[in-house]
DNA sequence: AGGCATCTACGAATTATTTCGTAGCAAACA
DNA sequence: TGTTTGCTACGAAATAATTCGTAGATGCCT
């Protein structure tokens, strides 16, 4: 299932806020761009119908809940943009992303934590 | 200028090999996929208007170059793909490549003298 | 009860992307 | 010269994504 990303728009305000209604959806989209009311119903409805998304109809307004993670979405994006854009070489794509932006002290701890556990699984 | 994904297939094809013809580029991506003659002429019809590919119409068949380099494109993508799915977070991007890809001993030695030169700017 | 607010469902317009058929032109060939 | 071959240009269909208007239901408020 590959979210497009008017749906990341949505699925980003599930996994930061929990299960939400399509008005609260709404109201938080409506503060980043304009969207009218109808288009964001429309959209979860058809995430609802693919299955990204489940919802509760037992109250008036239906509580609809990411069908998947967030890991997991982006595990997904990572390989489709990793094939297309990078032809798979993961290195090259990570070359890029650290010459580019910028990450803190401790992030960069952390991947270079992570870089040596990778280099002791090889050995 | 944002490339689509059929845009970006054909440009890896003239970032690979040069400056080619529709009947070249076709005979490439016809090896990995099914495609029409008239549908890459299309394409790349496209981004010629678009100004992704410049051609040269001396010859009979026009011989079309990719009108920015590879590098370049793949920031533009990167800063996309960030955006929409990490929301940002350039390092969250970095772990989760790094921890579901493989690289080779030697990539990963790249990547941590890149690291290096990061902390020593920083100081 | 009557009117207003809020919700869902649905249809449809709009835009972007991908695909390919057809037509017309020009060079190569028999 | 007439036919075949290979090219460009163009139009348009098919599909997908995004957007929003309208209609109908339900509940709330006076």
């Amino acid at each position: 299932m590959r979210p497009t990303d008017s749906e990341l728009e949505i699925l980003h305000v599930l996994w930061k806020h929990g299960p939400r209604t399509v008005r609260q959806v709404n109201d938080e989209l409506s503060q980043q761009r304009d969207i009218g009311y109808t288009t964001t119903l429309k959209l979860m409805q058809i995430m609802h119908e693919k299955g990204l998304l489940t919802r509760s109809e037992e109250a008036k307004s239906h509580v609809y809940t990411a069908a998947l993670g967030e890991q997991e979405a982006q595990e997904t994006l990572i390989d489709r943009f990793l094939e297309t854009t990078f032809r798979g070489s993961a290195s090259q794509l990570v070359m890029q992303v650290l010459g580019r932006h910028k990450a803190s002290a401790d992030e960069l701890d952390e991947i270079k934590k992570l870089l040596n556990n990778l280099d002791h699984e090889s050995h």
